[in-house]
DNA sequence: TAGATTGTTAATCGATTAACAATC
DNA sequence: TAGATTGTTAATCGATTAACAATC
């Protein structure tokens, strides 16, 4: 069995998981790989690979049961853990990521917002207020954090993420274009927006030459 | 010759421009597939697809010259064009990107910012201030905006996107979890921050699990 | 010429899709 | 039983890597 975890976690369950919501609420009880492949725009052959990647839980003629199945989906993607983060870099990438509302629906919570730049000490976003730089190791030990969302200037970065490490960090959301080399422990998961906005203008760009043909 | 265009123009590429920027500080001239594949963190074979893909730029038994080949992948990527967006929807998202930084460098500029709320209107960012969605048609008319990054509310999503796409934006950058729904001749590019969370607890959690083996 | 390195074809790897027996 | 739909194996598709002839 193959499995491109990177999609599959990151991007298909959750999908599956909020549409199964969504037909729960409809007062639905069971769905199949078909429904379900039509809503997330997918094919059936997906939708089963995936599912019987976490379990048999359909029942052959009938489908999957949509309360049980939610509740699987939901312990495989987090939704019932808490996962506690903080944000280093209060600038407005920073901000963005204090205030993401969509966190608390999927078990994480941001607990501290860190920055360099005294002008912002104390701002306030989300019910925390931006703590100095110096805080950093100390409130990473006391509460106990293991990710850390990077959104800090590039020039800094390096340095920043050995600091995060040291200080007992095994994951970095790195949203700073700065390559970073740690230790294998440590998982760096790179978000660069500009990838995706050239890969927009891309495809934009080949369908404009499409009309022309 | 397969392309995976995805990561191929959106993420590849670029990192073979910025280091061949950085190299052409440094006074180097020429560059080898093998080098470059070490600094980007590839195999070489992969950089020779990749640059074939391109032209026939470099030299066997020699490399390929840094500074023609740095400006066939600029083109490629775009960088000499003038790419103008703007952001529809003001939140700490939309002003994380109207002051987006890197825009600059690869040819992406934003040209206006949007939004429903009136206590945002006025309020100044990157040297434009937020203009009232009542002046949003107007606009991407005049300026000739193709291209709108969509950071509104999950609620009015479908709603903003649809006036977008009939006052003529081609491509958009969707902030939002709503699945939009647009003609053939739309492009639309998503950004789901919270996958790329998802799967950096979900690798955090495996190699916890190693550590235990 | 010998060494180096490209450009390109072939081999491998892995994900998605199709097919279908199992079985409710 | 007949129809439906899963679970799983096989086929396909496509991207990456390896190999190597071409050639500077």
């Amino acid at each position: 069995m193959y499995q491109a975890v990177s999609s599959f976690i990151g991007s298909r369950l959750p999908r599956y998981y909020s549409y199964m919501e969504h037909l729960m609420e409809k007062g639905r009880k069971k769905v199949s790989s078909r429904e379900l492949s039509a809503l997330v725009n997918s094919s059936s052959s997906q939708v089963r690979q995936d599912l019987s990647f976490l379990g048999n839980f359909g029942t052959r003629g009938y489908g999957y049961p949509l309360d049980y199945l939610h509740t699987e989906i939901g312990n495989a993607i987090g939704v019932n853990r808490n996962y506690e983060l903080i944000v280093v870099g209060a600038g407005h990438l920073g901000q963005a990521i204090a205030n993401y509302s969509y966190f608390g629906k999927y078990g994480f919570s941001v607990k501290g917002v860190f920055d360099f730049d005294s002008r912002l000490f104390g701002l306030e976003m989300n019910g925390m207020t931006v703590q100095s730089m110096n805080q950093l190791e100390t409130f990473i030990c006391k509460e106990n954090i293991q990710i850390a969302a990077l959104t800090v200037s590039d020039t800094i970065a390096k340095g920043v993420a050995d600091r995060l490490v040291k200080a007992g960090i095994r994951g970095i959301w790195n949203f700073t274009y700065t390559d970073l080399e740690m230790p294998a422990d440590v998982v760096v998961e790179n978000v660069h927006l500009l990838d995706s906005l050239m890969q927009l203008s891309y495809r934009e760009k080949e369908i404009g030459k499409e009309s022309y043909v």
